[in-house]
DNA sequence: GTCTATACTAAGATAGAC
DNA sequence: GTCTATCTTAGTATAGAC
């Protein structure tokens, strides 16, 4: 909501660098006070539990990603096309949260993983006016499920997801098979 | 390599099980011996660190999935479809062990992701012959991707996986877009 | 609003009995 | 080959000072 970042942002901020870069097991409360760089108790202060701290991180990725639905559904470039291309992105506040929730939802999180099926949801309905049919829905989330599932897991180092070129033919594969 | 099941598969399927089901912070050794029904001390015996356990699951993955590569490279119905109508099974196996082994993944083990990328890399190899192009290669191992991802995240729960009919309507339109 | 100190539990791992 | 007992470290959480 403001600046300049409060501790409760910056807890946050942490956590969640913690969960893309080392995983679930590695973002226990006194990790993550460390790398926000407060105590523990100041952290408990803003998060009374690990419960409210992944709660936390679910109010984030709802904000955010009620955002991005509207990019795709206004996309000048078309929503397939802007849905697809920034399924590989790794670096923005959207990807980062999704990233740092799918890492408590693949830790057996059964909530995180509620809130990754609400957000998958929503990007499907915007979607849903744009492609032929049910089938081709399936293939344009399925095909950005794939690129954002090894673009979490490889953790930017070079893996398989299609980059550059190899994306836009790709785009363009779905396209032709998707799109209305 | 034999029956009757000794204590350490009895480890191993323990291991697996709680990380498919409940993630990769409640399969601790405590518990993964709890539920194989062997002390903390038995299961020490067979592996040495927690670390041996997870070496023992990706030796595991390794050869059921050199299996299914054949397989795949075999199938009577074409490797696309097959590769495709296999994505999403989660009871077998092979299913189970890359499940365990992605959850390790995610959960920022390093040696999890890259055994998984290994196996991914050489269904890549089985099915480049039979397409069209490196799109249409990364269309297929995507989707399979995608597929993959929900299963395992949703863990049996009705999903946004596509199955039965749909299933078929898609690996028809994917088939159509890659087939070589 | 944030810290230190501390309580309690459980984790991974070792030693040695059976 | 498997168990009990125990060590050490680290996890979540609370109380109370600043």
């Amino acid at each position: 909501m403001s600046r300049p970042p409060h501790a409760r942002e910056k807890v946050l901020d942490a956590f969640e660098r913690l969960l893309i870069t080392e995983g679930e097991r590695a973002a226990t409360l006194e990790s993550v006070a460390r790398e926000a760089g407060v105590s523990k108790g100041g952290l408990l202060y803003h998060f009374g539990s690990r419960e409210a701290l992944e709660e936390g991180m679910y109010a984030r990725l709802r904000m955010l990603a009620a955002e991005d639905v509207e990019a795709v559904r206004t996309a000048p470039e078309g929503p397939i096309s802007y849905f697809l291309s920034t399924s590989g992105d790794v670096g923005l506040p959207l990807d980062r949260a999704i990233t740092a929730v799918g890492r408590l939802a693949h830790g057996g999180n059964a909530a995180a993983a509620a809130e990754l099926a609400a957000v998958r949801a929503s990007w499907g309905e915007a979607l849903r006016p744009h492609v032929r049919d049910d089938a081709a829905l399936d293939l344009v989330m399925l095909v950005s499920d794939g690129i954002y599932v090894n673009s979490a897991l490889m953790n930017d180092l070079p893996g398989p997801v299609p980059r550059g070129e190899a994306l836009a033919a790709l785009i363009r594969l779905v396209e032709t098979a998707a799109r209305d």
